[in-house]
RNA sequence: AAGGUAAAUCGAAUAGUUGCCCUGACAGCAAUGUUGGGGAGGAAAGUCCGGACAUCUACCCGUCACUCACGAGUGACAGGUAAAUUGGUAGCGGGUAACGCCCGUCUGGAGUGAUCCACGAGGUGCGAGCAGAGACGCUUUGAAUAGAAAUGUUCAAAGGUUCCAUGCAAAUGGAAUAAUCUUCGAUAUAAGCUUAGGGUUUACCCUGAGCGAAGUUGAAGGGUGAAACGGCUAAAUCCUUACCUAGAUGCAAGGUCGUGUUCUGUGUUUUACGUAAAUACAGAAAGUGCCGCUCGAGGCUAUUAGUAAUAAUAGUCCCAGAUAAAUAACUAUUUCUGUCUGCCGAUGAGGCAGGCUCGACAGAAUCCGGCUUAUAGAUUUACCUUGAUA
RNA sequence: GGAGAGGUGGCUGAGUGGUCGAAAGCGGCACACUGCUAACGUGUUAACCUUUAACCGGGUUCCAGGGUUCAAAUCCCUGCCUCUCCG
């Protein structure tokens, strides 16, 4: 679990950074990233039931990715404001090639130092 | 030993590292730091029933205060109840806060059996079904139409009992009748089957008590013929009975100290008199903090009552409260599933060693009692059937 | 989280036990009209399986599965899916 002040938590943000962020994507994964005048960034996550019905693997996924995030949350610039998007695919996605799918998207985005 | 039935429990484990949510203690003015404790399920699911709890509606009772023309009225607080329609359940008895749930038992059905079952009030009506030549959605006739035909569809006419009501009448509407017995045959036994007879109803004929001026009047009786005479099945069509439940809305209920935004309305002030600005109050919108919120019809153990469901008593324990939503990730070992290789064995069953892969169904959201649905596998207990041994 | 409504031809949508594979509209196809097209008008048209050279014929199907009934789109139970409302 990420620190409090490295989470995205109000949805006033969300709704900001919904309208005004930049895309990205690689494969599976979608960003929308925004600049927010502080000293962190700070993430959210967003899985929809269209992503899985199912309580358990939408969670699962918000878990893996929030892992993710937390263990390369060095490298990336500050003072963002990120939403991590996971895609519907056919099967469940593996935990290494969502790492990897992640990466390649923060690359795409310009957010590492 | 094999196969089965029922009930219950578990549903990966251990260690290390890095993190998250709630919370106690200590240090600190505070930010924060140190340290201790706890952190998903049997279904958390579906939302199919039932409650708790909360607010609102109506009514009743009580207390207090105020008003009064002494009849009463108004307000506050606390407690209780919920007309009718609708709805549900259904052998009998019990349990529960309550239930459509659970337990016991009776009857019926399935099974060799342990056991299992969404079988269980009554029905004279409506509408159906079985059997039957025939049960009115019928029978007969005619016409039209579809078809090669069988046959079907539509329309019209006629037919077969009784009573009541309305109407001058044609007619319309409603309600019903009620009875079967003996015997021969048949059959595994029987029957709504079959033979004969009696009785009942009805039609015709004969006779003609009575009444009348007059009969198309006709009691009782006799003869001949005819007859749908018998009342089976279901109740998740419908009706009745008994019992139960039922005011409405649901924690997004509801409450509250606040807090700023935006908009609208009203009032006041200022003046550049404009649809401006400032300020106060009220309302609305979206957002947000706290309470409700987790100690409960609670778990565990023991005893007592009871066949049991369950209840009572005593002891003991505190066991998730998040809100873009915590309960996790990684590494190692073990276990487990599948598969591959090698060895033992007989090429089978099985066992040993090693490699790889996967980890059943599934994630709390106010809380409980049930039901239903999903679920790899593991364990325990009791019982049944078959076989073997003693 | 809680409360409710629905699922019927290609689409919209009526049908609450028998006359229903099923009203009506849109759509499709054909005919007629026109020099040609559109509109109007008339007729026709569900899908799948089986059989056939083809038509005809037979069977199954009203979200899925099970039940009640002589008979189910309709009544009862379970599941799946879709939609609406509640601060």
């Amino acid at each position: 679990m990420l620190a409090l002040e490295n989470r995205l938590v109000a949805g006033r943000d969300f709704n900001a950074v919904y309208k005004c962020g930049r895309f990205f994507s690689f494969e599976n994964i979608v960003l929308k990233v925004a600049k927010n005048g502080l000293e962190t960034t700070r993430v959210g996550f967003s899985v929809g039931l269209k992503f899985s019905p199912r309580a358990v693997e939408r969670n699962q996924v918000k878990r893996w990715l929030r892992e993710i995030v937390k263990k390369h949350l060095g490298e990336m610039k500050k003072g963002f404001d990120v939403i991590v998007m996971p895609k519907k695919e056919a099967t469940f996605p593996v935990r290494q090639k969502l790492e990897q799918n992640l990466l390649s998207a923060i690359l795409r985005g310009n957010l590492l130092i």
